[in-house]
RNA sequence: GGCCCGUUCGUCUAGGGGUUAGGACACAAGAUUUUCAUUCUUGGAACAGGGGUUCGAGUCCCCUACGGGCUACCA
């Protein structure tokens, strides 16, 4: 078992977008290959007609290469095991379902969803523990156990619909083991009948997950753990196609949790939480509705990640920061926890936060360029740099640049009075028209001749800068904080912050006169 | 309801018999920047409850409570 090539699935089901808990599932798998050097691989699981949704899998594939999680078989990708879409391996699964029911181990079922309704409010009115079609209810349902062979053959060669189901023992324990929750041991009375193979040609989940997982020759399969449940029923198909030998090692995710109330996260969750679940913004084909994503809120695909891996992982040190290789390097399923992680929203933004303080001024520049472009303003790209240089501490997103920045490219036109009064003192424009006279014999030189030659002036007024800085700011920027004013008049150069000066005292004067 | 899984600061978590129960986010205070933010320092903040086992339990076992998942011809 532990020497066979490790390869790795992420199966997700083309029915809209791909919420952020997937995308986490995505990553492990594809950490633990890297981690082993095994492959990883995606497979679409479309068998479920009704819920199709056209764009899906594009939109699933495209997010997954945003992030970096790329697979080396798929089915955009190829590889020695096509086709990866469930729907277009339909021929397949049918032979498997006839391998079982030739051993014994499935049967016909002829009842119609009346039938099957009735049957289990039937259970419920008899107050049964868990209605269930099982070694005992099969006996008075309609199928290929309680009808003879040659009515469960005329109804077959008729085109009666009908569905396969597993024909589970009546009391047995099934244990598997579970790397991250050791060995797991449910009962089949507790179990039901599933249906393998439904009336519209196609295989359910279980059956095709099955026989994909062995034809593909999936070592470990790493997945929600909303899966826990239906483990064992698969452990039995391994068993019953005879397949044990080759059954992948399982590991259950614990799963991602909304961070207000209770329950799972969800794709209905959208935007109701006011922070995006999805990585890539998505269109509802039928609703027209757009959900917003990380990439377009303006995360680094790498913050994500990071975040994400973090999420119900730990490398077992204080490290926070990791990149893909580390990830990778680090990464081990016996190191996932149990209990199912509270998105933090917060915690991602500090994460994109450290991500982007660690961009170089250029990188970030170049990114920000566009936007400044946009704004309707012009700068070479120095100063564009320097500009970021001076705002990237408080931002947590290129795009929140400007909001802190934009007093590098205009003038203000308007000046907060409310706060600027607050500061206001009867010498303030005394003070404050007396230092700009005093930075018209300053050179400009650097962010510290301008804070020299400013601090010599208020000396000899005998007063301190703190007294006027905030009001100086205010006329000079229009905002009431931001990076040092030093280097921000060094950067908007002796002319422009004589006139901003100028400009804004006269609105003061009449101001507050 | 039944079955399965889980439970350490508000949140993410470290911890596998002997710890002042550690870190991060968030929060608060102080320092610095004679402003704001940053930064630095400090602080408050947790083992769900009850029984065992043991010289000794956050760590092992049981019960209860709570939370979550599943219970479809959906995945």
């Amino acid at each position: 078992m532990s020497d066979r090539r490790v390869r790795v699935r992420f199966a997700p089901s083309p029915t809209g977008y791909l919420h952020i808990g997937g995308v986490r599932t995505a990553l492990y798998n594809y950490l633990f290959a890297k981690k082993h050097g095994g492959d990883f691989l995606i497979r679409i699981e479309d068998t479920d007609q009704n819920r199709f949704v056209p764009g899906a899998e594009d939109y699933i594939l495209e997010a997954l290469n945003w992030l970096g999680i790329v697979p080396v078989e798929g089915p955009k990708h190829g590889g020695p095991h096509a086709p990866y879409r469930q729907s277009e391996r339909k021929e397949m699964y049918r032979a498997y379902a006839d391998q079982l029911i030739e051993a014994g181990y499935a049967y016909y079922a002829f009842d119609t969803t009346e039938e099957l309704d009735e049957m289990r409010k039937r259970l419920e009115a008899a107050k049964v523990a868990s209605p269930q079609y099982n070694a005992i209810t099969r006996n008075s349902m309609v199928n290929s156990i309680t009808l003879p062979d040659d009515e469960v053959k005329r109804r077959l060669e008729a085109g009666d619909p009908y569905v396969i189901r597993i024909k589970l023992p009546r009391q047995e324990e099934v244990r598997f083991h579970d790397i991250i929750r050791g060995w797991i041991v449910v009962h089949t009375q507790n179990m039901d009948d599933k249906v393998l193979f439904k009336s519209d040609g196609m295989p359910t989940y279980h059956l095709a997950n099955v026989v994909d997982d062995y034809l593909m020759e999936i070592s470990h399969v790493i997945r929600g753990e909303e899966w826990l449940p239906s483990a064992p029923l698969h452990v039995l198909l391994y068993r019953y196609l005879g397949w044990e030998e080759k059954m992948p090692e399982f590991a259950h995710l614990p799963l991602l949790l909304k961070p207000d109330g209770n329950g799972k996260l969800s794709k209905r969750d959208g935007d109701r939480l006011g922070f995006p679940v999805a990585p890539l913004n998505w269109l509802d084909p039928n609703t027209g509705e757009t959900t917003s994503g990380y990439r377009e809120k303006g995360y680094y695909p790498g913050a994500v990640l990071n975040f994400l891996a973090m999420l119900g992982w730990n490398p077992g040190t204080t490290q926070e920061i990791f990149s893909m290789a580390e990830l990778i390097e680090s990464f081990s399923l016996e190191r996932v926890s149990k209990a199912g992680a509270k998105f933090d929203f917060e915690k991602a933004k500090w994460f994109n936060h450290q991500y982007l303080i660690h961009r170089s001024d250029e990188e970030l520049a170049s990114q920000f360029k566009p936007l400044v472009l946009e704004a309707g303003f012009s700068a070479d790209d120095r100063y564009i740099q320097s500009v970021v240089s001076l705002v990237k501490e408080r931002a947590n997103f290129v795009m929140d640049f400007m909001e802190h920045a934009r007093f590098f490219f205009e003038a203000p036109t308007s000046w907060d009075d409310d706060t600027l009064r607050k500061k206001w003192k009867a010498d303030s424009q005394d003070l404050l028209e007396g230092w700009s006279e005093a930075l018209k014999n300053c050179d400009f030189e650097n962010a510290q001749v301008i804070e020299d030659a400013s601090k010599a002036y208020m000396e000899s007024r005998e007063a301190g800068i703190g007294k006027v800085l905030q009001a100086f700011r205010i006329l000079l920027t229009g905002l009431s904080a931001g990076p040092s004013m030093f280097e921000i008049c060094a950067l908007l150069g002796k002319d422009e912050v004589i006139s901003r000066f100028e400009k804004g005292l006269n609105h003061t004067k009449e101001a507050f006169a």
